[in-house]
RNA sequence: GGUGAGGUGCCUGAGAGGCCGAAAGGAACAGUUUGCUAAACUGUCGUACGGGUAACCGUACCGAGGGUUCGAAUCCCUCCCUCACCGCCA
């Protein structure tokens, strides 16, 4: 969410940027100003008729308590007028308030000033490419053939416990996501970040402060008995942990990360090229989520971006990374970098992390904020990214390493699985 | 699920219609003193919005929302949450 009053002193350059994200009603931007206008000159009359009732009732507790009750009986009468006006100004301030609250949760954030024009994922730009794609023999198999070959994911039994994109990992299928869940626990401490179990359902109030409420209802899997949702990534606890959080300048910056499954609706997204493992209703993930101070979050972008890379790196996968466009980013975004690695077999690029700096868009809504030693209170800035989501890896591995004696799992994961080969 | 108790500032905790944005203590921060540490002393010590260049002023907020009243942290109603005990249970 952006700030009312950033809106109201910059808006040209937010209808500049707005419009790098393809955002279609720039006109909600006036509407916000006239509206916060309108807003500010009603709080100003209720708070003077505020400000006199208080002092008539105050001068008539006195009066009361010097015993001159006539004078204080007079008072009494220029009350119910005062009350009304209070009344009256009280309501359509906070019908301003909702209306103007309503608008400006429709607006993205604004895209840094390094964000590509485009429309589409095809507009994206690909900052960094690394390794060698595999050459693959004739033979080679997609992943999800190679699974039932080695009989390690088994997506038909997923079928009958749940339904489609629930697979059950078996055997050393199973080993292997337990030994990427640590592999990405073990390199995320290292690089400083303190694991955190949170919950894997949240309130609506959690849903709201990281903008997937009520943007993305939708994609989420909502418990309707207890209203409460299913988080589609770990992200969500681990950010709320510091809703209405006031921290002080020298915690920062604040390193968290998390394992979590993560569930998603994905609605209207079916067909082969959502086969296997390349889309999923739960996962797996390790999260690293940073909380920054507004001068350093690109600098700590860069520094996510780098640890995500390294995972790569150490796994042996071919990757690239992607900046993404103003139409491709996300809502709450304002700098995002994908990354990608190549599944040989499918010859085709996955999405495996997306690092991204939310500056002030999800703290103004958590009210997430640090105090300077000069006293002043103001909004940090949120970040996070995947480090990262395990199937596509899992896909990825299996195609890229699939040889005549089995699949090679990579030197730096053999320590986690324990074995060498899925044979 | 049943019964009971309770939600006040960073924490503990007082306040029970006006003098309360809220005592007191602790924590924290700044300073004085001390050879260092500790102690002692002094001061600071909520947030948001509105107005003002600023000092500052106004308004709102004592779980949330309504109500009574000239006036509500305090009285009434509704809801939410937490804790304790019982039941069930990994």
């Amino acid at each position: 969410m952006l700030q009312v009053s950033y809106i109201r002193e910059n808006r040209e350059k937010v209808l500049e940027r707005l419009s790098v994200k393809n955002f279609k009603q720039p006109e909600l931007v006036d509407e916000i100003i006239s509206l916060d206008e309108e807003r500010r000159q009603t709080q100003s009359q209720l708070d003077s008729t505020s400000a006199e009732a208080n002092s008539i009732a105050k001068q008539i507790g006195e009066l009361m308590r010097q015993g001159q009750k006539e004078q204080a009986e007079g008072l009494k009468a220029k009350s119910p007028a005062l009350k009304e006006r209070v009344k009256e100004l009280g309501d359509k301030l906070a019908s301003l308030e909702e209306k103007l609250q309503s608008q400006i949760v429709l607006l993205p954030n604004l895209p840094h000033t390094s964000v590509p024009k485009g429309v589409s994922a095809e507009d994206n730009e690909v900052a960094f490419e690394y390794g060698e794609k595999p050459s693959l023999p004739e033979n080679a198999l997609p992943h999800w053939e190679l699974a039932a070959k080695y009989d390690i994911i088994d997506f038909e039994l997923g079928n009958k416990i749940t339904g489609a994109g629930f697979p059950v990992y078996k055997g050393k299928g199973a080993k292997l996501q337990r030994a990427l869940i640590n592999f990405f626990l073990d390199h995320a401490e290292e690089a400083g970040y303190r694991e955190m179990q949170p919950p894997i359902v949240v309130n609506e109030a959690s849903g709201f402060g990281t903008g997937q409420l009520p943007d993305k209802e939708g994609q989420m899997y909502h418990v309707g008995i207890d209203n409460l949702y299913l988080i589609p990534t770990a992200e969500v606890p681990v950010t709320n942990l510091y809703r209405d959080v006031i921290l002080k300048e020298e915690e920062l910056p604040v390193k968290n990360c998390a394992y979590t499954p993560c569930f998603r609706r994905e609605a209207g997204s079916y067909g082969a090229h959502v086969r296997g493992l390349n889309r999923l209703h739960q996962f797996d993930k390790v999260e690293i989520v940073q909380i920054s101070h507004p001068e350093k979050s690109y600098d700590i972008l860069e520094e996510m971006s780098a640890h995500v890379q390294s995972l790569l790196k150490k796994l042996e996968l071919p990757y690239r990374v992607l900046r993404l466009c103003g139409g491709d980013m996300s809502f709450t975004s304002a700098l995002t970098y994908d990354m990608e690695v190549w599944c040989a077999a499918q010859a085709r690029w996955l999405e495996v992390s997306s690092v991204s700096n939310f500056e002030t868009f999800q703290s103004n809504r958590l009210k997430l904020r640090f105090k300077g030693k000069e006293g002043k209170t103001q909004l940090a800035h949120t970040l996070n990214g995947s480090a990262l989501a395990l199937p596509r890896i899992v896909a990825s591995l299996l195609e890229n390493n699939q040889t005549e004696k089995g699949i090679r799992i990579p030197a730096a994961l053999v320590p986690y699985t324990k074995f060498e080969w899925i044979d």
